[in-house]
DNA sequence: ACCTTTCGTTGGAACGTTCCAACAACTATG
DNA sequence: CATAGTTGTTGGAACGTTCCAACGAAAGGT
């Protein structure tokens, strides 16, 4: 009869009960009888009902669901991230709905904005390229959780992020121990993650006294950053490049090979996040993993807390990344006979 | 006063105009004069007012909002397709909504099932795992269309795909042009694209009177099925490898490396897609190149389409993938003498 | 001076839910 | 046998919008 889709009332009428009866039946209420509740299911079933979701979210006052702003959807680091956070969420009965702006601050302030007219009880950062001003704004708005970077901290905002500056000199004290000294870092340009990669490389130069040999070529995040930045470096002829990201590193491993070097006999590379890509066996990276799912998993936990318990102060939780040496690093030529 | 946030009504009050005018003059109605649009606009301003898409798609009864369903969000391939999708629908007023069921048809339903509920209206599935009954299911209910495959054809669900029928066969073709005759096909597992591409595979062997020297090794779609096959294939001694996606092809090379030999000059590898990591320096595969961002501006604009005119039948439309020659390939050792 | 049109504005109904206070029909308690 | 719970159910208000019919005021035509 009606060309528009069933609603609660239509299926209250065919079961012959009242909609509110439907509704708290529809949520699982334990109140609703045995009898009552068969006859709203089938009713349900045979016509072909589905909720509403805007209805809800309005006479509920709550959405039930977040909001996940990645920075860029073509790196598969932030993908991996994301899985964390899906399953947890999913876990929590909260949807998640997803946007990225494309590295672009513009988009992304307006992405946000789309979101918390879609009522979300939280917001997830997955990186982003938002001004200290403009984040403050939203963390007082809705809870937030930023996952990758905790340079801006805020009292309303929790942040989950691995130390890039201890992972960072974990990559050059391994490179000392295989007897490398002249170590060249490529930075991932003006950005704060990247700005405390440099800072691991330098503390961990000068804890190895090798702070006269230090060097710091300014780069870039993406595959051409970093094959210019190699080029560069190369002119300083050092035996092994610790890279701001894998991406650059997959990037500086081509310039290398392109002056007629080979990696790892002539250089050795180090990168940074542990993407997948990096693990195929034509790429063998050797890298600072981040353990990015729990990175995920954790953001999802920390903001549905903070969205049970809003009162609860912010946290910075911090991970620890590892080393996981592939093929990519060995000693420098010469290096058992330099051995003390 | 009020702890909650201000509604269109407290608007209303503070410029001393009714909640009707508040919301024409929102929406951007030329029916409201100069003075009261200014009056409204300031006290929006300084309430921080702002929409509430639940109640905006109740009271409106449409959401101008669209789903997107991505097969996997860490394959590369959708991203830029999912770029096309964005922009395109920013420029026509509508709020994507993303989710990814990750490979599993089950979270593929039940992420479907949750778009629906949130009222989009029209949903663009970049590939899926659904059986074809379901398709049906979801295409009778809400505009659909269905990018990167088109085996399903329903009267009611656009299609925006490339031939990979063709593309296999630009791929062959080339290689034949380069003086190879054993090439050997790894597939992409048992889903329909990867049947279409080995379907152009056998035609362009065939055109090519190749069919007895035709073989194909059964893969997948992933850097470890592609290296699996190759290293099968590799005892067909083939001089060159038409293989189902770029992943699996850079699996390929790296088992035909491991195997002591090299990529071109032994054994030539072509993959499917053109990714950009394929771009990259040190990976610099030749490839069947589809051009990914126009397939999701194309998907974008024909659900619009469909939204605006839900009458007007379904389209199958179809783009010319390209051969995009890079490092991987080259004539056969000894090419030219055996040359006509 | 009167009727008609246009312009800007308004109150109220509707959208499909959830939530609450109220209630009838039982069951248990003293 | 009356009172107090308990269980299952109900109607109606509320949520924040959009949309519609209606309206007063100003302007135009005769």
């Amino acid at each position: 009869m009606s060309v528009s889709k069933p609603s609660i009332h239509d299926v209250a009428t065919l079961a012959n009960v009242s909609k509110s009866l439907v509704s708290l039946a529809l949520m699982g209420s334990p109140k609703v009888g045995e009898e009552s509740r068969a006859k709203i299911l089938v009713a349900a079933e045979t016509l072909g009902y589905r909720k509403n979701a805007a209805a809800r979210t309005l006479a509920a006052k709550r959405s039930k669901t977040i909001g996940v702003l990645v920075l860029d959807l073509h790196n598969p680091v932030f993908a991996e991230i994301l899985d964390g956070v899906q399953i947890e969420m999913r876990k929590n009965g909260f949807t998640t709905m997803l946007v990225s702006g494309g590295e672009d601050p513009v988009f992304e302030q307006s992405d946000i904005e789309t979101l918390l007219q879609f009522q979300i009880e939280g917001l997830i950062l997955i990186s982003h390229r938002l001004a200290p001003e403009r984040l403050a704004a939203i963390a007082a708005e809705v809870p937030t959780v930023v996952v990758t970077r905790s340079d801006i901290q805020l009292p309303a905002m929790d942040t989950v992020s691995n130390d890039d500056v201890a992972g960072t000199g974990l990559a050059v004290d391994f490179l000392v121990t295989l007897g490398h000294s002249k170590i060249v870092c490529l930075s991932g340009g003006e950005n704060p993650p990247s700005n405390s990669r440099v800072q691991g490389y330098l503390q961990a130069m000068e804890r190895n006294n090798l702070s006269e040999s230090a060097h710091v070529v300014p780069g870039g995040l993406s595959d051409a950053t970093g094959y210019a930045a190699a080029t560069k470096a190369l002119k300083l002829s050092p035996t092994a490049l610790v890279v701001a990201n894998d991406f650059a590193a997959m990037g500086a491993i081509a310039a290398i090979q392109e002056a007629g070097l080979r990696v790892p006999e002539d250089i050795s590379v180090i990168g940074y996040d542990g993407i997948s890509i990096g693990g195929l066996k034509n790429v063998n990276l050797t890298t600072v993993s981040q353990p990015l799912a729990e990175l995920g998993t954790l953001a999802a936990t920390r903001l549905v807390e903070r969205i049970n318990n809003p009162k609860e102060p912010a946290k910075q939780i911090t991970v620890s990344a590892q080393l996981l040496v592939r093929g990519t690093t060995k000693e420098p030529t010469g290096a058992t006979e330099l051995a003390n």
